[in-house]
DNA sequence: CTTATTAATCGTATATTTGCGATGAACTAA
DNA sequence: TTAGTTCATCGCAAATATACGATTAATAAG
């Protein structure tokens, strides 16, 4: 892809939404983050019974879902815990709280 | 790409989650959003000279935030003027809350 | 050691996103 | 009518994302 000739700079906080955001844009990862911040914390295999998609496939999205620091995985052979990164899911919570809280011009007269 | 053989379905709490979700994912629909949210509405016009990239890229990414709904268009001739759909942004801002309000489980012990 | 289980990674195919310049459509001003 | 302004759309190229099956690595069980 063609990028600008002068790469544009973004503040910190609107890389790290976005990030975070990308992260929420698939709903299979929203169901997944749903699955571990719910009930209980899940192995990947259970994901695979409760998902129908190859384990390939989730076991990618786990993985995006871990760079983007939403999730933590433990090990635990032959079996891997996955877990909310309870450290940034906060983080996450008040970065859309501070997006959203924006005020915003109720009628445009401008 | 190919899909699942039974394509998958989500509610439709995932599935507007996600939408927004990628509306968001981009560092300059969050500067566009910012912008609009904040201070005042623009033009297009004003946001080339803000954002350093082409009018048509610009463009292309206000169509996007139309399309999630985060944004409207008035035809203001020959301008036009996008501002925040209220509406839209408060229904996005209760979906973000309420997944991220959920409750998550501190200790994995499971 | 051999086999089974679990999950990551690789390779591949296809779809989508991103960005740009060029063009077109709609309107204004002269 | 003729320019000029504003913005959407088109067409292209390159980068990313998505999904799958096959393979590999690690471990446990026999």
């Amino acid at each position: 892809m063609q990028r600008s000739l002068s790469t544009i700079e973004y503040s910190g906080e609107e890389a790290s939404l976005a990030m975070v955001a990308k992260a929420l844009s698939h709903p299979v990862r929203l169901k997944i983050l749903k699955l571990l911040a719910g009930e209980t914390c899940c192995f990947t295999g259970e994901l695979t019974e409760i998902i129908p998609m190859a384990q390939s496939t989730i076991s990618q999205h786990l993985k995006a879902l871990l760079e983007a620091g939403l999730i933590q995985g433990e090990i635990n052979p032959p079996k891997v815990k996955y877990c909310i990164n309870q450290a940034n899911w906060k983080q996450a919570r008040s970065l859309f709280g501070e997006f959203f809280g924006q005020e915003t011009i109720s009628d445009c007269k401008c």
